[in-house]
DNA sequence: CTCCTTTTAGAGATGGTGTTCTAGAATGAC
DNA sequence: GTCATTCTAGAACACCATCTCTAAAAGGAG
């Protein structure tokens, strides 16, 4: 009933992913979204009552995104795979790793809404439950072989805008291995 | 000879570096800086014709701090301890730090000046002449050992607003020893 | 002291952005 | 067909930041 949606939530997402990707979160205005996609800022703002609430939608879809194979790595107690899960997923998501790894959740949104606070729960359960099982690990030592290190190798790429080359991965799993084994 | 000045250049980006570190690159307008300062705007401007000037500037001032202890390293042929330069700097410059690590250029400036266009000379030409005295290093892998590994070991920590602890070093070390020995 | 320069001081013009509002178009239910 | 509902469409509003402009203050040179 009523009339169809010309623009999905998605596809108003995507216009907002491909501005940030392009020319950064300052230029993720509601008029460049709109029209980006060809739509007036009216509908935009139909769809996602404020900015605020748009970019907070897409940073949690990003999120959600780069996490399913990161948690599933960690789940598989395979902490190598983990940390190569982000050149990997950089390269077949450009555009939205970009947005997610080199700004961070205030530079796009003024105030974050409290509906989207735990974005890293999941994340974070899978993070703990794999100490758990290795107790000689603490987490940060975890957490530098498998999100500081891979982040550091890609970010000068994602700053290009170029896929991250695959000579990376032989020394973050390296890394990861020299950095987790006692 | 004329009235003497009550705010120095210096001062004034001060504020404004205090005003990044606190906020992020979206509290600094020159309104802010100014009040910061107890100063008014004008007197801003005086100085600074505008404000991409006022941050190209600050930009370049925590670059050029930043580079020379990175550069020193490099020029005595000891990587581990440029590695090391990155934690041991932003536990002595933590806003200044955070500024220039956490933000990108553009997110600061939004048309990059022409006459600061030539900020990494010297840590590329540093890089350069480290490559000519190990013909067996590419360059892609020391970038990887000496900026992007700590680099990613310090983010998060800018990112809490606290110094990054003392535990990463022998990580950085290993990371570095491991990734550019045959 | 009188000129000259430099800087402070802040009011005001200008432009752009988030948001709201009203009107109209498209569809399903009855 | 008529009504209710959902969405498009874009004009209008309010706000905020950059930047400009004018006047006055503070010192040095002659």
């Amino acid at each position: 009933m009523g009339r169809p949606a010309k623009f999905s939530e998605d596809q108003v997402l995507d216009a907002a992913l491909a501005v940030i990707a392009e020319n950064g979160p300052g230029a993720a205005t509601i008029g460049a979204i709109a029209a980006r996609l060809g739509a007036p800022s009216g509908s935009i703002y139909h769809r996602f009552g404020s900015r605020d609430l748009l970019l907070a939608t897409l940073w949690t879809r990003c999120a959600h995104r780069f996490q399913q194979g990161f948690i599933a790595a960690l789940a598989s107690d395979d902490a190598e795979s983990a940390a190569l899960h982000t050149p990997r997923w950089c390269r077949s998501h450009l555009d939205e790793a970009a947005v997610l790894l080199l700004y961070r959740r205030q530079d796009l949104v003024a105030e974050w809404p409290a509906e989207f606070a735990s974005v890293n729960r999941e994340a974070d359960a899978a993070l703990d439950a794999f100490i758990e099982r290795h107790p000689d690990l603490d987490r940060e030592r975890l957490l530098f072989a498998t999100v500081d290190v891979p982040y550091g190798a890609v970010r000068r790429h994602l700053l290009n805008g170029t896929p991250p080359p695959s000579t990376i991965d032989p020394w973050i799993t390296t890394t990861c291995r020299t950095v987790l084994t006692p």
